[in-house]
DNA sequence: GTGGTCTAGACCACG
DNA sequence: GTGGTCTAGACCACG
């Protein structure tokens, strides 16, 4: 299955942030596997009409957090998952996008059942694609 | 009941968004009533120990959006409340936040029910602050 | 103390991190104290007669390692330490740096007794300079 | 013996670089003598599955270091040692690698008896793949 | 003034 | 052909 993202120019969300939690998630859903070669930086920089520089800064990001590695001449593959950060700091990281997500949802003025529906809603959805649990 | 803010300077959310969320959420919860008054854009700066212009900021953004309006030379008062967005609209704004939320959380590699368990953890933190369930 | 900062062109260690290992440094050696300013990305570009990207992406390697942090519109001060890798992380990186080290001294032709004095000379001399052991 | 080489892709370590610290090593080891033939580079590079671009850069190296020569049309072969570098020129080289490993490792938060620990396992590890003390 | 992002274009290292 | 680095220069967000 081809990779599909799509980037929107007007966002506040830069670029290179739209790529990585794009890819992300298509590892999260199992759109991509362990060992899966991406595009290359030059490819997916043309193919979403972005300089390579906002696709390779994206990459290193990635890189970074583990969830794919560079084979130097050869490209970039999905790594096999592995643990880096301690419980602290997967807590703390989760706290970041908790507080983004509920603050919006309250803002947003969706009650706590809805919020919860919403949860539930998209978690069913990532465990339908691929993702075996127990992972 | 004073509005009560709080900012952090450390945090990677800028302090103009801070004080935007959180009085949103004043509102929501119900905190600050149709017609209550805010502190002014200088006060508020003094008492937050801020940039007046960071606050301004966040008051030119929460009349744009219709929370809060301006009487010449009376002050800042809540203003009525009036659906901005469409049910489209807030679902597509709510998808959002909840995909970077979902997403990251399981790539954090936390499991369904402690995703389960964070959301109720937040929702009840905020349930505490003044917001009774079902507002 | 002034931060002191040299890069080295003709090195194949690229320039943001030779930035990159000297702020470490500097901050393992005490140098640089939690809550200590660094210098703005342009101003130290300019004194390094580097592009000011090459400055900010060492800045932002420093940033997600924890090292360093970022206050919007302010600057860039050392931050407060803490542990963001697993264990297993921690091993996985210390390995590399180690392996690099042992394999150098060895083809070097270093014996093994002039490696561990070298490790006690740069213990001590870390030591010695403002780090409290017990750390 | 003969020369037990294993490259491994997914490092960050590039292929030649990790060709030429073995070759070394072995030769510092004793597990290469004076004199010793080396695989050919197309041998080699069947044997490890590269490229032989990659093998022929990395004997290029170890020419150029002194480390092996090649007799034309017969084949490349360990070299009588002779000393490349002065003791000022080897201290510098070492003193390079020994501040990237400790200051790394004091980051990572290791202390001082657990550089040691890591020093002494990895000779150790060495040692035992032929290096006898005193090399 | 501060950092963050992006582009266009170049050159290098690796295979 | 692959990713990695760097420059020069631009524009934006924040305070």
């Amino acid at each position: 299955m081809a990779l599909d993202l799509h980037i929107s120019t007007g966002s506040t969300n830069p670029i290179y942030r739209q790529i990585v939690d794009q890819v992300r998630r298509a590892v999260v859903c199992g759109e991509l596997a362990v060992g899966d070669q991406l595009p290359s930086v030059r490819a997916l920089a043309e193919r979403l009409l972005v300089n390579h520089n906002t696709v390779a800064k994206a990459y290193v990001e990635l890189v970074r957090d583990g969830v794919i590695e560079s084979r130097h001449g050869r490209g970039v593959f999905v790594a096999k998952k592995r643990s880096i950060y301690t419980k602290a700091e997967r807590n703390r990281r989760l706290e970041t996008v908790l507080d983004a997500f509920v603050s919006e949802a309250v803002i947003l003025d969706f009650d706590d059942d809805e919020i919860r529906r919403a949860i539930e809603r998209k978690l069913k959805e990532l465990n339908g694609r691929g993702r075996e649990d127990g992972t």
